[in-house]
DNA sequence: TTATTTAATTCAGTTGTCAAAATAAAAAAA
DNA sequence: TTTTTTTATTTTGACAACTGAATTAAATAA
């Protein structure tokens, strides 16, 4: 009836529970979670800080008056009075010109930089085209400047004002460590870009892989700032994928982006240019509808060469009727929801944002390809995922790299202040 | 040569910044903190408490003296004495019969309970069988009484110590309203089991799905206590994962567990019992290896009726050689493999944990296994996943709900100090 | 005008934490 | 043996961060 205490198998060692010390012991000082409420809204008044995180109003007072003597806030000139009775309250914002930061998005075509304020509001952007060769990281860094110098001279603003970078390249980015492990626009592995430019530019510099970029863009000033769970999904060259987890964005244990676009959607299939079979990156990026769009459209070895070309045959193709044509994208949807549908088994997202460049998605991500992702996904009683389409430009992956620095710079402002 | 500012297609409203109030704003007590330290160390010195939590050893002395007042702590009885310099140390632990906690898991064919006390320790075990018939709420608890009455009679003691009790079984479970939305083992629906069972016991009970349990046992007592992510994998009836972020268990947006089982392999592949095509599931777990099974060794209708048995004759024909059965095996490996690396792909965990009953995973997890998890895995230059098979028995899952009882009741206790 | 309502400030008091000094208890060195 | 060194713990005063309650401020409603 009642079995004898077999040997637990999977006792480790003396006590329980999880060994590492827990990271939530480090709290953000009340003066930044103040700061940083108020940008998030926008402007708040001094009741409103004292509600929403929970202090007395006698603190919200003082934090305040603290930030404002900093330079950091200021009481917002009186607007529209509301009806109401009582003591109007008096709407604090972010002092805009309290600091900039920049945020650059690097491609292999053209380069894009965002220049932005305290308040996160882009003052003013810039892009350079640039030739589409893999550079030394010296070389990168001066193309870096050279933006920079024209993003500033648009803004009318010097290198002065600037407290911090963050850049984004596609590849994979050690963030923690200022490493791109690899990226197509580099000639090596390993570089230590993030101290290079550190040590170049004299300011914090920050990296991100590029879907993670984008996904910062979305938690920052998208549809995902009121979600605490939810994923960015980029297909372009590449399937990118980045996740934000409890407002966080989520790095994995290894510190480096989520690989959708080498999850595995056919046991030996499609042969992807990471060397295996199956990946669903194999199916639906770029290269992967070019490679079949060739086939079918039995062009010559001659007319192959430029892919752009050939993507671009294969959608007025698509969209005329041909029904080869027609199937490879259809194809290409289907896998893309297999895709999606594991990833709301897998993360149960509140919502996935799906992003590409405007050609493909047109055609794939019709509301075909949404309505196959909610069958795919098992219905729980509750309601299913919401999927949303966001057509990117570069500038708004830019804007997740300005989201980043300042994010940085605003944790560091906060520490060295406690600290000294 | 720069582009104008096109419309930012994302900005969703004013400010910038996730909208949604950090919760790492509310940061555990001290005291708390301090208590669990020692509860996961087994025993721990007011120097080691200072050195690890970073706090002045006058504050050490003050938590500890409150704590060992509270009757959670005490001074250990001096163990042998280490040749090293200076005054030694003096050793505190959790004094044991502070409090209890029980544990159970509900099965289909049989119940397991443990209790355990307040230093996580199992104190004793009990388990019952029970008829595989679904029931109504009600005498699902009337199973849990009965469970629990026999526990307490074997360790000699009262219900007044037990200060909470964990649940786990098969489903889908809403922990967060403690609802079971859909159960193998009850009759309806969208029951409020934890509701129902807080009053009946008038204690606290916590929920957890089946999956969930297992995870929290290996995060509590197993050797997932070192890794800040990992993920379980259980293979039985069903497929069901835990997974482990940031020293948390992770439930998704919805509250629910994740879904490996249900995670597509192949589109438009075998049937699942979901309805789907190409479940994972579909392929490995113990109906799909009988429904296989059945057609490779040509059983006719009535020797198809007891799966249990078509399975080990499964079994034992692959272990003989039967190339059919073998095939059959190695199929549900690869899909296997497959599949984890897509969980490897998308979470990035330090550990992957897979469970099951013995009888698959002598064949199934075998090296192969593991290895073609490596092989499907993009190696990112760091190492890669670690995999470690642990059979786990009942008493295993239950352990894991003392856990999440012993969780709650902490909370509770320090929280409820703050309050009051 | 006076009451009412809401916002913000002031300020005494509490709490939690630390730094530094003092005390304690042992081993190693003289 | 005595002294020194080392490490652990306790004591103490100081301090910074908050809170709560009372107060002031500024508006509307009656």
């Amino acid at each position: 009836m009642d079995g004898e205490a077999d040997s637990t198998t999977i006792l480790v060692s003396d006590g329980c529970g999880p060994l590492l010390v827990d990271t939530l012991g480090q709290l953000k000082p009340l003066r930044q979670r103040v700061f940083e409420y108020v940008r998030a809204q926008s402007s708040a008044a001094r009741s409103d800080i004292s509600r929403a995180l929970e202090i007395s109003p006698g603190s919200a007072t003082t934090l305040t008056a603290d930030l404002i003597r900093a330079g950091l806030l200021r009481e917002m000139a009186e607007t529209e009075r509301d009806q109401t009775r009582g003591r109007p309250r008096v709407a604090l914002e972010i002092v805009p010109d309290a600091g900039f930061v920049i945020g650059i998005k690097l491609g292999d075509g053209v380069h894009t930089a965002v220049l932005a304020d305290f308040s996160g509001a882009m003052v003013s952007n810039a892009s350079m085209t640039v030739s589409r060769a893999v550079r030394p990281v010296t070389q990168m860094l001066d193309d870096v400047e050279a933006l920079m110098t024209l993003l500033l001279e648009k803004a009318g603003r010097g290198m002065e004002h600037v407290r911090g970078i963050g850049i984004g390249m596609a590849g994979l980015i050690d963030h923690t460590h200022g490493l791109v492990r690899w990226s197509p626009l580099l000639e090596a592995r390993d570089q230590p870009f993030g101290a290079a430019a550190e040590t170049r530019f004299a300011r914090p510099v920050v990296l991100a892989n590029g879907a993670n970029m984008l996904t910062l863009a979305e938690l920052w000033f998208g549809s995902g700032r009121a979600k605490s769970d939810f994923a960015v999904v980029t297909i372009e060259n590449g399937v990118g994928m980045g996740v934000v987890l409890n407002n966080e964005l989520y790095r994995g244990s290894f510190g480096m982006g989520l690989e959708l676009g080498h999850t595995k959607v056919q046991m030996e299939g499609a042969l992807c240019r990471c060397g295996q079979r199956g990946c669903l990156e194999a199916y639906i990026s770029d290269y992967a509808l070019v490679r079949e769009g060739a086939t079918a459209l039995n062009l010559s070895l001659d007319q192959k060469v430029n892919a752009r070309a050939v993507l671009e045959t294969l959608f007025t193709e698509a969209s005329a009727g041909n029904p080869a044509a027609e199937k490879i994208f259809k194809r290409a949807g289907r896998f893309l929801a297999l895709g999606l549908s594991n990833v709301v088994h897998l993360f149960d997202p509140a919502l996935i944002i799906l992003s590409g460049k405007r050609m493909t998605y047109d055609f794939m991500y019709a509301g075909e390809v949404l309505t196959e992702v909610q069958q795919l996904t098992l219905s729980r009683g509750q309601m299913p995922c919401q999927v949303e389409i966001h057509p990117h430009a570069d500038l708004d992956w830019a804007r997740g790299a300005t989201a980043r620095a300042l994010a940085q710079v605003t944790d560091m402002m906060f520490t060295a202040e406690a600290a000294g």
